[in-house]
Parts: C-alpha cells; sequence; structure tokens
DNA sequence: CTGACGATTCACT
DNA sequence: GTGAATCGTCAGC
C-alpha cells in the first residue's frame, strides 16, 4: 500500500483527481485505533467559479480558510449542525478547490466504526453518505480540519486495487439545488453498482 | 448581538 | 414521503 504524495493533490484538475481518488482508501489512526475503507463516492467543488462551493465567487471565511491552503488537506465541517463532512483540498494555495468523500467500502477497524456510530452489526449503511463517513472514521472539524493527508494519522493511500473507465459513473451532485445552474453539473463520481453508493438523488 | 440556515440522517406515518 | 434534530457560521443590524 502506498500513500498518495503532495503531487496528487496539487494538480489543477479537481475532476480529474476527483475520479483518482474511487477506489483508493483512506485511512485514519487515532486513539491506537486504525480504520480504513475504500473510497466508492466522490463529489468535486471547483472552486470560485462553482456557486455550489462554499468558496463560491470567492468567498473567504474562517471556515473555508484552509480550503484556500495547499492541496493536500482536510476539510471538515459542521452541517446541519449534527455532521461532520469531511473533504479533500486540492491544488495550490489560493485556487479553492476541495472534493467531498461521501461513501467508503470498510476495510479495517470495523469494530471500531461500530462503536462509533453506534450500529449494532456492519451492513452498507456504515459509511454509506457523507456523515456516516466521518462518524465511521472519527472525524470531527475541530480536531480534523486543516490536518495534512501527509501525515500518520490521516492519509489515503493505494493498493493494486484497479478500475476501469467504465466502472465510474458520473451524476449531478446531491443536495445543492440551491446552486442554481450548476447544481446539474456532473461532478459526483462514483463505482457503479457499490452496495456502499448513497442511492439518494433528491 | 441576533436570527436564519445548511455539501444530512433517521425515525416515524 | 415527511419532518425533526441541532449548532457553528455568516450576514445584517
Amino acid at each position: 500500500m502506498r500513500k498518495l504524495s503532495i503531487d496528487f493533490y496539487q494538480r489543477t484538475d479537481v475532476l480529474q483527481i476527483a475520479r483518482e481518488l474511487l477506489g483508493k482508501i483512506l485511512v485514519t489512526r487515532w486513539n491506537g485505533n486504525e480504520t480504513s475503507g475504500r473510497i466508492v463516492e466522490v463529489e468535486a467543488y471547483n472552486g470560485v467559479v462553482d456557486k455550489a462551493s462554499h468558496a463560491a465567487g470567492g468567498r473567504r471565511t474562517n471556515r473555508n480558510e484552509v480550503m484556500y491552503g495547499e492541496g493536500g488537506v482536510s476539510y471538515v465541517y459542521l452541517c446541519y449542525g449534527i455532521h461532520h463532512l469531511f473533504n479533500v483540498v486540492t491544488n495550490k494555495k489560493e485556487t479553492p478547490h476541495a472534493i467531498l468523500i461521501r461513501a467508503l467500502e470498510p476495510i479495517k477497524g470495523i469494530d471500531v466504526m461500530l462503536e462509533r456510530t453506534g450500529k449494532k452489526k456492519m451492513d452498507n449503511t456504515l459509511t454509506k453518505g457523507p456523515g456516516n463517513v466521518s462518524k465511521a472514521l472519527g472525524l470531527s472539524f475541530k480536531l480534523h480540519s486543516g490536518l495534512s493527508l501527509l501525515s500518520k494519522e490521516l492519509f489515503i493511500a493505494e493498493d493494486d486495487f484497479k478500475l476501469s473507465k467504465k466502472d465510474i459513473a458520473a451524476s449531478p451532485r446531491i443536495g445543492v439545488d440551491y446552486a442554481g445552474e450548476d447544481a446539474k453539473l456532473l461532478y459526483r463520481f462514483f463505482i457503479k453498482g457499490n452496495p456502499f453508493v448513497s442511492g439518494k438523488t433528491k
């Protein structure tokens, strides 16, 4: 298993990076627990020109400041007062691109994930949907936003898992109806037929 | 300082 | 299918 390098994140095409993240492995190691899962669903947020992004129109606040930093760090934030959503920041300084990780297929630490989510048994709801992903991995916006994805505690790796182009599907993003025309962009990518992909299309 | 709201989820009808 | 939960953030006063 090879950890992705900083160069992977700092490229300019956020859609390309989003597609390539499918099939990669997201790993967290804290409090003596290692949990990991294969990424099966993502959404790209294309910086200032994307009305669905927190950085739309160059908006810059304390919350989204990490999006303006170097690619290769995490951006975690609280949504609806309940859910922590995990994003990967890409591109270079001052270009606020981000990729939302929406679903994983659990690999390691399933017992820990069950404990964190309060679920009794493993099923495909464990890491389906962005709120559940963060919950299962123990991510919180207070502790982990702005953390490097090259650190020991949090990183993304690749193994020999291969994905061909026909296994990848694109669709409009979910829950961004407020973004007008940009809500129709095909910026959501997922692995066809994977049971952990969130099915809701609203 | 105040109030409205969200890149969601889950329980309930 | 519908609605509540729940709180940090942000715009506006």
